[in-house]
DNA sequence: ATCGAGAACGATAACGGTTCTCATTCGCAC
DNA sequence: GTGCGAATGAGAACCGTTATCGTTCTCGAT
């Protein structure tokens, strides 16, 4: 088994995940993105590189990955759902908003204006997600 | 016609929208709303009242006025959209986890953030959205 | 007040992304 | 190898949304 390969399948299962052939072929295609894709996208690749996949079987993984916070789901596309695999720790987006590209954000540091803000109406913040649409430096 | 109904004509108008019956109809039915509904909750309302609505109108006139800013528009309950009346400067929304209350957050002062987040990344920032996911004062 | 052009509307069919169903296959413990 | 529960594939079903089309309404011009 070849070292990214090994990678992945570490990845399902530290996140609680059984390591099937199917799974690791949804993963590794999702590896090989580089701009987050849709379902139906993903399964048209792995189509094409003979997969015997399933669409039901895409969209059972990508739903298992996302509860286990292994890949993060973006809506930006009003109506479909977009998957992205992503390091497993806080960060938010930014998006270019005439490429489509993604970029994370590691650096977040917004915990104290959060709490403030979340403060002023009377709740206690849990989380949060923050999304920057912009021009990328290609874009602009 | 009644002050609050005039206000609601008149906000069509100053958006650029003709204000129809139908259109106050939904638009009066939605400032009734003090949490978020979807466009087929607003139709149901709308049925109770015994008004003549359409489906396809509640959608049209919804996405009409999320165009113009009018109202917001939030995906947070995957797959349908939830339409709330909004003030229409820049804001941001505090969520309730448990009662799904939604709150706006007028005070914004993200922008420097913003700005040096995507410059990091080579962006240039345009707009920004801001979702914080809490308990709020009720539900804790 | 009447008219005409174009915008808006209602009913419903169509669409498309996602989820469900169920018979079959797979993966793992024994 | 065997057995059992989890996972899978094919396709139907679901459901929120959008498109279609014939009718109705709105509003400025007359």
């Amino acid at each position: 088994m070849p070292a990214a390969e090994r990678d992945l399948s570490d990845l399902l299962e530290r996140s609680g995940v059984r390591a099937t052939a199917r799974r690791l072929e949804v993963l590794e295609e999702l590896a090989r993105e580089s701009d987050d894709v849709t379902a139906q996208q993903l399964w048209s690749r792995l189509r094409e590189r003979d997969s015997g996949a399933g669409l039901a079987t895409v969209y059972r993984t990508l739903a298992l990955l996302s509860e286990k916070g292994v890949v993060d789901v973006l809506s930006h596309h009003g109506g479909e759902q977009c998957y992205r695999l992503c390091g497993g720790a806080h960060h938010h987006h930014l998006l270019c908003e005439k490429c489509h590209r993604v970029v994370e954000v590691q650096e977040c540091g917004l915990d104290d204006w959060v709490a403030a803000a979340a403060k002023q109406h009377g709740f206690v913040a849990t989380d949060h997600r923050v999304e920057i649409v912009g021009l990328c430096a290609a874009c602009r």
